[in-house]
DNA sequence: CACTTGACCTGTCCGC
DNA sequence: TGCGGACAGGTCAAGT
């Protein structure tokens, strides 16, 4: 699911909607999943406000005025939607999303707010995860003591991004795209659109992509993040922002649930769909060929 | 070391 | 209509 715009569009609208909320009640149905801890969850969550959202990758951080720290990991399935205190049980989703009636079977976690609004935290595949932390110690876990640089970042230059995708030569280029440790935030949609936009076939080796090619997809990715972010992401299926409403992304997409629909560069040739890196991968097979081997 | 596979879960879609 | 299998935006561990 969310990869990086869906991620920061839910950030953005969270910080609109929760900051400075008190946590009045905290409801969960998750028994291997939250809370993580075994003291007193409670004591570090009610009647405490809401300080900030933080991003980092596809991570949320929500700080909290216990010094303590909700961190979320939406998966592929995972929202986070915001309902206000006039919100009807039962009532169904105001929006045209694809949220319906709150809390549902997917509901792990509901927060209530002391002004009697709502945040759900839900996951159909329950492959995403909610801790509270203590908020210096956020930055120990492991996922975030291995992710690498933020792609946006202003101080991300194109030289930084071929310097650390050369030290995996022999990997198929997505397979890198793919893997937070080198880049944070780009997952599969992102990983087909800006290859495409770059004219490089996802299993193309990295020793094998030149310099101005590789400049040319740090430029085309940074791009298509920005534009991602700025249509709200990319709903396939399960995604929603704060206030549950889809993005419109895909609308824009040039290869990423393509297959079988003309490329943009050739009316004549048809989007295909395959598998790299073990992924459902989307090219046109006339712009992205493979180097003979 | 690099890549693949399986696991974690539930839901949907497609072919028979 | 039912059933089996493949597949879905992400990581992680284990196997080759």
């Amino acid at each position: 699911m969310p990869e990086l715009p869906e991620v920061e569009t839910v950030r953005t609208g969270l910080s609109q909607l929760l900051l400075g909320k008190l946590i009045a009640k905290e409801e969960h149905d998750w028994p291997k999943g939250f809370p993580n801890t075994d003291f007193d969850v409670q004591s570090f969550m009610i009647g405490v406000e809401i300080l900030g959202i933080r991003r980092r990758a596809k991570v949320l951080i929500i700080d909290l005025s216990s010094a303590y720290s909700l961190v979320v990991h939406l998966k592929m399935t995972g929202q986070l939607v915001f309902v206000g205190r006039d919100y009807r049980f039962g009532a169904g989703h105001p929006n045209d999303s694809l949220v319906g009636s709150l809390p549902d079977k997917s509901t792990r976690v509901t927060l209530t707010f002391d002004d009697g609004s709502r945040l759900f935290f839900n996951d159909q595949r329950k492959f995403g995860w909610m801790r509270l932390l203590p908020t210096a110690e956020v930055p120990n876990i492991d996922f975030f003591k291995r992710v690498g640089p933020e792609p946006l970042a202003d101080d991300f230059t194109a030289t930084a991004f071929r310097e650390r995708l050369k030290v995996r030569q022999n990997s198929m280029i997505k397979a890198v795209l793919l893997d937070q440790s080198v880049i944070a935030g780009v997952g599969n949609i992102y990983a087909d659109e800006s290859l495409w936009a770059a004219k490089i076939h996802p299993a193309e080796r990295v020793k094998n992509i030149g310099d101005r090619k590789m400049n040319t997809l740090f430029n085309e990715l940074r791009a298509i993040l920005k534009l991602s972010i700025d249509k709200g992401g990319s709903s396939d299926k399960n995604y929603v922002n704060a206030e549950g409403k889809r993005g419109s992304y895909l609308s824009f997409a040039n290869v990423f649930r393509r297959e079988g629909k003309p490329c943009f560069r050739h009316p004549d040739t048809l989007i295909e769909k395959s598998r790299v890196a073990g992924r459902g991968t989307h090219t046109c097979p006339k712009c992205q060929k493979l180097k003979a081997a």
